[in-house]
DNA sequence: GATTTTTAATAGGGTAAAGCTATTAATACG
DNA sequence: CGTATTAATAGCTTTACCCTATTAAAAATC
């Protein structure tokens, strides 16, 4: 059977045309050398070098031989640089997913840290909401997914951003006088909401935030993004609750005013399928060896790490 | 060191993802084959399967080496089968020269015999006169040359072609009423020849021809080909000698009539660098094992004997 | 929950082959 | 004709590849 060893030295004495260079180069001794090539000649069934005593000469057939085997020999240099790039997380490939808050919140900042620091790993970024990213995450369709807890699934998850929702109304809006608002005083206000299957537990802390108020809101319009919902609310359309970071983007037309009440709080949490023995119920205190996860998602995963302790100072 | 060998073990773990099975598939025992697929772990310095007692499974950075390791075992399969195909002669390149009279006569029959039979081999065909085509064979330049002996290079050859030259003239030119035709008949004509860089020898031989019968030829226009040459016989310009070959390329206008005299021949040989043990000169007598001649050459020229075999019969 | 089955790892040993040194044979060069 | 160069040959050592037998652990089954 052929093996790379026997490309390596044919490669050697095809460039040199000397046995005895060849053999010093691949630090070996020539007879060694030349039993090899003999073998491999017998191996193929063709002669690849012409040889006297003196002189060394390809035959035509072994110059198309090395061009092919120089070929292999890079490639399997390649392959080798390639994973062992792969197992620091240099290089690779990560699916994520995220909501679309995630978008206008923590995602660029994180992914422009990653990018930064692993610009060899190709991104994949695909839009679901949360149910979405939990069975896709389970499935091993995502790696990583930016959704909003409580999840049920068993993954690992890291909070990375916690707000408070606040109202945004038009600023021609009677209410928008006030510093503050309650829920009471949004009873029969017009409300622009997302669908209920985006985020549907944020969607039911708002319902019952307003059931609590005494009332069943009425539902203007159900839209989805966060500026979408801005721009239907400029347009007069509604009120909406979004989370407090889209007050960076301003909007003319459009002022927030926080609630009174404890106000539902939009989660974000960096989810990912944790380091469990193979899908087993992963008991706390007996984790046994684990099957190693993704080189890249680790390396995604600290970089989520800094980027926190980054934030927190 | 990284073997092939590692790659194939580990291409069939990775693929059956059990080593019981792949070590059968292989035709070796189990043991050895978790043994080498750790030895090639350790190689690398990564870790490319998760295995239990129980499961197997690539790693990330395994499944990225799987591709390559795959990509790499083909390529190898295919730089056997290819200096395989070209010891054969089945596949590779052969550069031929011809002269221009080749092309009007064995040429373009030869290369089709040779195209049908080995399809695979490209040819890089180079028009160039006789003297060129004796340095660029001797400079391994070119390949196979049809060219006009006799040459004095240390070439081999086989002739290939060996026909009169005829008159061509106008068909109302007056000497167009004979059957035959004598040298001194054309004592006062214009004559159109190929330039003597062309075909040195031919060239004397014409001249010495036109002497014998007493006369310097006057010389209209020299060009080339000779199907040009023929055209401008057609116009009226002069009259020409052409190899016989050249009637059957019938032109209104124009006619060809034998010589009576002994003619100066047209010879084609296909000529290559015979196999000299490396360029000193070859005594008949003991050849020593020289260098195998490239196999698609082998080939080309057993197709021309066997098209000059065709022809004879 | 004990037992059987499955399957990868470990242990120990034999052998093919990859490697070494020393020498030979053939060629080129002075 | 002698000297230098260089690939091939001969004989030997050692690596490592592969084998059989066994173990250990996890899953499946009764």
């Amino acid at each position: 059977m052929i093996e790379l060893r026997h490309l390596r030295y044919f490669a050697a004495v095809a460039q040199t045309l000397h046995f005895g260079r060849a053999a010093e180069q691949l630090g070996i001794t020539q007879p060694v050398l030349s039993d090899q090539i003999r073998r491999l000649e017998t191996l193929l069934g063709v002669q690849l070098l012409y040889r006297t005593k003196r002189v060394v000469l390809l035959t035509e057939p072994g110059r198309m031989f090395l061009t092919d085997a120089m070929r292999v020999l890079s490639q399997t240099e390649t392959a080798i640089t390639t994973v062992q790039r792969a197992a620091q997380g240099t290089l690779g490939q990560l699916s994520i997913g995220y909501t679309g808050p995630a978008l206008y919140t923590v995602l660029p900042e994180i992914l422009r840290l990653f990018r930064d620091r692993y610009p060899d790993v190709e991104l994949s970024l695909r839009e679901c909401c949360t149910p979405e990213q939990e069975s896709a995450l389970l499935a091993d369709d995502l790696q990583v997914g930016f959704l909003h807890p409580p999840i049920d699934a068993p993954l690992q998850q890291l909070e990375v951003l916690c707000e408070p929702m606040v109202v945004a109304l038009p600023d021609d809006h009677p209410l928008a006088n006030q510093s503050t608002l309650s829920m009471q005083q949004l009873a029969n206000e017009s409300f622009i909401l997302f669908p209920q299957a985006v985020g549907p537990n944020l969607y039911s802390q708002i319902m019952m935030l307003c059931a609590q108020a005494g009332f069943s809101p009425h539902i203007a319009q159900e839209v989805t993004p966060q500026p979408t919902m801005i721009g239907l609310v400029a347009a007069g359309i509604g009120i909406a609750l979004v989370s407090a970071s889209m007050q960076s983007i301003s909007r003319p037309g459009v002022v927030y005013r926080p609630l009174q009440e404890e106000t539902p709080l939009l989660k974000l949490a960096v989810t990912w399928k944790g380091a469990s023995s193979h899908g087993s119920s992963t008991k706390p205190g007996q984790q046994s060896k684990a099957m190693p996860e993704s080189p890249s998602l680790r390396n995604f995963l600290q970089v989520v790490d800094e980027w926190i302790q980054l934030r927190c100072s």
